[in-house]
DNA sequence: GCCGTCACCTGTGGGC
DNA sequence: TGCCCACAGGTGACGG
């Protein structure tokens, strides 16, 4: 499930491939990944050039000379490059074809994920990425105590609010909350201003562990597209056995998402 | 305003 | 072996 580390992953990558590349044509064979109106997206798009690649958490932001889009891969979107001989398969939804006889495609199996025209000069201040909170990587201590101070729910879910921090996913919520030796549904508001310090410097280092994992892993693009690898440092998540203390992993619903963690080593620490 | 639930989707894996 | 169903999960919409 791509996360901001994985996000970050697939921006790096990308930039070495599509910068300063047109997109001469945009195919969609599955409208309802494009958010607005399908063929405006596909005529403000047709005859750019790509002259950078932001994101903001989640979301990846095309830059173009004149207009721009932004994409969220959601659960399992990927982006390809690939000969545009390439047969379009099953769940390649939108194909952007650039020079050289390659194309930029958009791959998800779900269809969860979705792209948007947006203005090119002020789309941080302009929904969606208006309403995001800080990155884990800018917030001070301070700034996410007050956050999390007025928050009634489970720190898990307090970590999944995008509002509050960006960037978290179901996956490393779970990790955070491991590494804090915290159990995920304390509530998020009873955390003391040091726990909140921790808690941020552990995000922090999660996340960059995890971009560092992904930015070495990836040298080229595969069939599977581009995509890290950090879930092989996985402690909880998915796992049967805590590395630490070697008891079995509880698996618990926190607000209906999938939450693992370690009944012995991890309690309700404020 | 806050919080909980559900829909959007399809592949996978477990149970029968 | 084949069928059915629950589950996975990020986000937005909706209702209480």
């Amino acid at each position: 499930m791509p996360e901001l580390p994985e996000v970050e992953t697939v921006r790096r990558t990308l930039k070495n491939f599509i910068i300063n590349r047109p997109l001469l044509d945009i195919d969609i064979y599955y409208d309802r990944i494009i958010q607005g109106d399908p063929v405006t997206f596909q005529k403000a798009l047709q005859g750019e050039t790509i002259i950078d690649i932001d994101r903001v958490g989640k979301y990846l932001i095309f830059l173009c000379q004149h207009h721009a889009f932004i994409s969220h891969l959601r659960m399992e979107g990927k982006f390809h490059i690939v000969s545009s001989d390439e047969p379009i398969s099953k769940h390649t939804h939108v194909v952007f074809h650039m020079d050289h006889h390659e194309d930029l495609r958009y791959l998800d199996t779900r269809k969860f994920g979705r792209m948007e025209l947006i203005d090119p000069l002020h789309y941080k201040e302009l929904p969606p990425l208006n309403k995001l909170g800080p990155e884990p990587f800018e917030i001070t201590t301070e700034a996410l105590y007050q956050r999390l101070h007025h928050c009634s729910l489970p720190l898990k879910t307090a970590l999944l609010d995008q509002s509050i921090m960006c960037g978290i996913g179901n996956i490393y919520a779970n990790e955070i909350c491991f590494y804090m030796r915290i159990d995920p549904r304390t509530r998020a508001s009873r955390l003391s201003q040091k726990r909140v310090d921790e808690l941020r410097r552990v995000s922090i280092d999660v996340l960059n562990r995890a971009i560092e994992q992904g930015g070495t892993t990836i040298h080229s693009f595969d069939a599977n597209g581009i995509h890290g690898l950090f879930q092989v440092e996985l402690n909880v998540h998915g796992q049967k056995e805590c590395p630490i203390c070697h008891q079995p992993i509880k698996k618990v619903m926190v607000q209906n998402r999938g939450t693992y963690f370690c009944p012995h080593c991890q309690k309700k620490r404020y």
